[in-house]
DNA sequence: ATTAATTTTCAAAAATTATTGAAAATTCAA
DNA sequence: TTGAATTTTCAATAATTTTTGAAAATTAAT
């Protein structure tokens, strides 16, 4: 395989595997070209390879930069804006669990408690709901827990620790 | 608030969690609807209580005993198919854990494998690429490695030892 | 200040994904 | 078997999400 064909290989799917998880397939691919490309590109360049539209390229750009997995950078004498992702496949999975975490897993488990709050609560069926609901509670938060855990970490630490529990 | 109501918030807004992360938002609230009512449902009660068509049902409850957090119950003198959610949170992230990693995990790792077989391996240009890659399947072979514990560990033990390490 | 380059916005259009509903297939009791 | 009850399928339709592209806003050089 050429590596120009590795690499666009690598673009689709990777766009594909996103949409599975929520993530919208063209901000992954942006995300792909920047790290494949291994140098910074402007809006003008993700434009051209993923032939996409500038509307496109920038709102994605955007959001990159929001989840904090890619920076601006600036190239002397050129006015444009120039693009890098971060390298570090660690800190991107660190990054985006943070950011999930924050924005979605949060919410929901703040929403969950709020729901214990049932007028009877001595009815059977009231009962039954508020364990429901504690038990999610219990193991959100206990994933909560591992993910920040992760997040914290530095460098492989935890995955090092955890790799020889296997042992 | 009225336990009713609580359950139908509960429905709604896991629904909407769930499209968050790629899942159908009919069948993660056919999925909440079986656990809150504690009892089995017929695909009739699901399209009542949820206002949706028999197709669509049916449909979300297939798949969700395809991926093996539901099952089928018969009611003595009833003709009609019986539904149930499993009750142990716990299992459940088990399960869907271990779908998941098998759907979509395990396709991706394989096929970051493939990508490494480049032509001319040694340019520097490639060098880089197959690094990203190999940076990838190691990341993705940990995280691997930490959900099939989780699947694997019996009740919270992963969780426990995890705990323990922080102390 | 002027203006050309660049970035951002957002309503309309396109693409994708989910849902319906009725016909076909299946099941099971008599 | 027959046929009524139930489940499954899937083409058509609806809902949702994404993308476009051109106008508006911003930026920076002259």
């Amino acid at each position: 395989m050429q590596l120009s064909e590795a690499k666009e290989k690598y673009i689709q799917t990777w766009g594909t595997f996103a949409t599975n998880w929520g993530i919208n397939r063209t901000m992954a691919q942006v995300h792909a070209l920047l790290l494949a490309s291994g140098k910074p590109l402007s809006t003008d360049e993700v434009m051209e390879q993923l032939e996409i539209s500038r509307g496109n390229a920038n709102m994605n750009l955007r959001a990159l930069i929001d989840w904090g997995i890619v920076k601006k950078e600036f190239v002397k004498g050129d006015r444009k804006e120039y693009f890098v992702a971060e390298k570090d496949v660690w800190y991107l999975f660190k990054q985006i669990t943070k950011e999930r975490r924050k924005r979605e897993i949060e919410p929901v488990i703040s929403f969950l408690e709020e729901l214990k709050n049932i007028d009877d609560k001595d009815s059977e069926e009231a009962q039954e709901f508020i364990k429901l609901m504690n038990d999610f509670s219990s193991v959100t938060g206990k994933i909560n827990n591992i993910m920040d855990l992760a997040i914290k970490s530095d460098d492989h630490w935890l995955v090092g620790k955890i790799t020889n529990l296997l042992k």
